[in-house]
DNA sequence: CATGAATGAGGGTTCATTCAT
DNA sequence: TATGAATGAACCCTCATTCAT
């Protein structure tokens, strides 16, 4: 699904990729919908231990851990994986159009954003940390689309230390909008 | 394409909805393919339109014109438009498998963010402006995505304001982060 | 479906036998459902007017045209229809499943059943019209699927008779009963 | 077989309705096939044991015990069982397509009608037994259609008075027919 | 420019049946 | 006896595309 998107990806494919006869695809899938949930599971899953582990082995204050969870979606390093980055995309694309798939997404993304919510919140106040975490949310959710859409567009490896510098200021008490 | 997605948007369901037979869908497009292609046109020329006509009303300087230039794509007033909205992120979905929309969309993301990056460069040194511009072009898209695939997960109206916030903290020179 | 069932009737097969392609069945059929539902149609169109034809050369009074209802369905010379009959078995067994053939099969048994009940009219009183008619018109069914179920079981060409005697009995005002 | 038809009565399906698993239900039976003529046998008993204890409580002469018979099949009491009649019709349409349903039927449908032909037959002489036997079965089996598959058409109750008064007209020995 | 019937490949899904355990 | 995973054929249905008119 990855590789072909949802409704190019068939049963039949997906089947041989994985060593199995179509059939039993549908023996432990009631539909192929299911596959996809599955996905969103495992993508989702995956996430979260990469945001626990970076979270893991930072030192640093409320700032710095905020830096943290930004850097578990965004680093681009040995643990990259663009093929569960593109996949991710095309989940959030079908989420428009099933709504199975979008509750399934609809609940990933409130975890992870609940939880960059409170890391905001432990240095701006709980009112602000809302808005302030979606904006962040949002920036990593459009990198993911163009670096898989548009490759080569966006300089490489500059995402996380851009968003690294919206999150400074969006976490500035005094903001730079107050001085100017 | 923008309500079914790509693959359910069926030629015969197409021509209904514009009045059409069938066959004469095919006789104005040779595949179903350059249905999207058009699409994607018309789309970047709305979009284009609605930046220009942002900019054109901006009496400020330079950091008012990014703010503009942000305002025409996550402004929430009369002139939203959801569909056009979903319909993006259709595209940037399709984008990631089929090479001719990928070329369109590509052409289009690039020729807005290259917009972006003069208004930013305006403001900061030209060797900042791709990276910003990117990263603010970057919130758009995730904006995009977000509010079509999870509505009511962003505060709604927070986008604007957020991406501005974002905005001045990278234009910021001496930035947040100098002052940390 | 006559011949194999509604089940084992598969759409390649019928396509085939009508020279069509698969396809073009479902361009004119939305579900293979509708293929039955047009049989049934097809059927009781032929039904009513083998009973119109039976009726218009029929020159005797109220009881000959009773009989000449029951004619129409049971006569066997040179206008039985075995396949026909076998059709209609296959109809009433899938009536029981589907709800659409079920309406179908109905509405054509209600009309057959009313007409039965109008010849029937003219003999008896309205009250008894009812039952009388039903009961020969179950006679019919059963006929129909003994027939073509445990074909030979019936005594050939008996059915016509023994129902017109049962018709007499129930006709008979002063009734068989009576006299016991 | 009896809810969903023959073809749409999946093993699996069967199995977890009798607390068994699939793989046991071909243990048992070796086909599919097996299971509807085991229906078959059981349905058949419970009938054969229906005319029976009908029977055994007549005091009446030859036609009340003909009437007993046609009772066992009609009488709608507590003892109605509209599931088994539903798998009867069923039966009969699989009898059609399945030359060992066919068989199974046609034993059943043969023994039964042998001893309503001999019921008979101790009223009227032998050679006319046979067709009013076999009509007055058309006549159970048409009911049994028309209960189950356009329920609410007959006259609730009806069925068991109607028959019997064919049946006595069919053995009044100089029938109504005579009287004309 | 327009219609809409026609094609045929392909996809999701079901299911009787098998078989290792 | 019993389980339930596994198979693979078959089926209904969808749909982009073609084409005679």
């Amino acid at each position: 699904m990855a590789e072909r998107g949802y409704e190019r990806a068939s049963i039949a494919e997906i089947a041989k990729a994985a060593g199995l006869s179509p059939g039993l695809v549908h023996y432990h899938f009631t539909q192929k919908q299911e596959v996809l949930l599955a996905l969103v599971e495992q993508l989702a899953q995956r996430g979260r231990e990469r945001v626990k582990a970076r979270l893991a082995r930072t030192k640093g204050g409320p700032r710095a851990r905020v830096e943290a969870f930004l850097e578990a979606f965004l680093a681009t390093g040995d643990d990259a994986e663009p093929e569960a980055v593109a996949a991710w995309v095309t989940i959030s694309a079908e989420a428009l159009r099933q709504p199975e798939v979008r509750a399934a997404y609809d609940k990933v993304v409130r975890a992870d954003l609940a939880h960059l919510e409170e890391l905001v919140g432990e240095v701006l106040g709980r009112e602000r940390a809302r808005a302030v975490a979606a904006g962040l949310f949002a920036t990593i959710q459009g990198y993911f689309v163009l670096s898989t859409a548009t490759p080569g567009l966006i300089p490489p490896g500059s995402a996380v230390g851009t968003v690294k510098r919206m999150a400074a200021g969006l976490l500035d008490p005094d903001g730079a909008e107050a001085r100017r």
